[in-house]
DNA sequence: CCCGTTGTTTGATCTGGCGCAAGGTTTGCC
DNA sequence: GGCAAACCTTGCGCCAGATCAAACAACGGG
């Protein structure tokens, strides 16, 4: 039940969508034709340039996104310039939700990892949409259950793994949600340096060339420049 | 504007509460006075003794909390027997609201630090309770806001923080929340071992233990068995 | 008051992974 | 085709902090 729009046609103007094109991408599964309809006609479509923020943490949050396309990175970065990676955001995925957690700016920065689109609503619709559609609420709801839980285990693997297992869980999580299967393994469908694997995992770029490296020796992962393959994810640390 | 009941007669039937000692206390500010009564209606009172959990992780979700007195650690433990606290809740905030995040079983465990008081409702009226009353959306919202912040900080900090730092971060989030003032200094107002410190910060009692000796050489904390009293918070590294 | 339990301290040793340094490779642009 | 920028690899020394070990202190119940 991987959703994303394959191919898309790059105009970026909402008239030319086809609502039954949009439809099966939308994380609002129980939600009438009609309301849809009227959300849709509330949305703008957004073109997300890789390695350019959508918003950035402390900005004020005046909209709310679903990716339709590509992939976001959520980010923190530290008095010193230092950044860390908090979560990825995938196709079908709802993010930049501050109004869902009573906040009026957002608390972290959105990047795209990968070119793509974004569907995009003006907060000041959200309150009317939850209150309007059970099944935007649910959405929602589902949308910060999942963050929760991907935080928590976050916090979990930092504060008892080491260096290795945590790579290792970095990039197993990267495969179940952007993993495409190739004819070498199961590959991460976007382009990941060793840079923002140690900014997943709080180390630093050099343990992560060498953990793969050495993964690589023994056949486990193949990885280029900028690319991850796993062959036997079984045989990753733990 | 902190809140907590100081001093609470131990009838635990919710026929003896008087709504106005209670109403401070929860999280619901701008709640009608007659939806609080209904609300009350459908609670019960639950005595939580320190050390003993309310629930555990896996537990089916069949009641949502607000801490009345007291103080809970929300925990996860590893397979291998760890334990890692994710947050303290403190008298005034909701816990085990596992309905706001689509989920039906908790996710942690909630142990008491402190014993206390927590109002109990059964989970079958969240969804009246969110439809019937808009401030309780919004407490809901705010809890999910703030433990939301509290959790990303935590990550920030695990990946670009060392021990010391963390260790006294832990200290001064505690001293935030749970501080109360006394002639030696700010003291945490619950006991707290180096091994529950540890476990907050990804490290081992002995290394707490190392730093707390340390700082009380210098004059910056004052620690005995189970309590932590700070005398000079500025002087904590970072 | 004694004794078991629980919590704390401190030393000695060992090591994962960081910091630093230097060189190699790929890519895209002029 | 050449050059700069971005990315990756590897070696080496060092140290924060884990691990192991042992003893001490406080507390609480019988």
């Amino acid at each position: 039940m991987k959703r994303s729009l394959q191919k898309w046609q790059l105009g970026t103007s909402l008239d030319d969508i086809d609502p039954g094109v949009i439809a099966p991408v939308l994380p609002f599964d129980d939600l009438a034709p009609t309301d849809l309809k009227e959300m849709l006609s509330k949305a703008t479509i957004e073109h997300v340039t890789s390695n350019e923020s959508v918003f950035d943490e402390g900005d004020n949050a005046d909209h709310f996104y679903v990716l339709l396309d590509g992939v976001m990175r959520i980010l923190r970065t530290t008095e010193d310039g230092e950044q860390v990676v908090v979560l990825h955001v995938m196709p079908g995925d709802m993010f930049g939700i501050a109004q869902a957690m009573g906040h009026d700016t957002y608390r972290m920065t959105a990047r795209a990892a990968a070119s793509g689109l974004a569907m995009c609503w003006p907060s000041e619709v959200w309150e009317q949409f939850i209150r309007s559609y059970p099944g935007f609420r649910a959405a929602t709801t589902q949308a910060l259950g999942a963050r929760a839980d991907e935080m928590q285990e976050k916090i979990v693997e930092m504060a008892t793994l080491k260096v290795e297992q945590r790579i290792a869980h970095a990039i197993l999580r990267l495969i179940k949600k952007a993993g495409k299967e190739t004819k070498h393994g199961l590959e991460i469908d976007f382009p990941l340096t060793r840079q923002d694997l140690s900014e997943m995992t709080g180390t630093t770029l050099h343990s992560v060339s060498r953990y793969l490296s050495q993964w690589q020796k023994s056949g486990i992962v193949e990885s280029k420049r900028r690319r991850v393959i796993v062959r036997r994810p079984a045989d990753l640390p733990v």
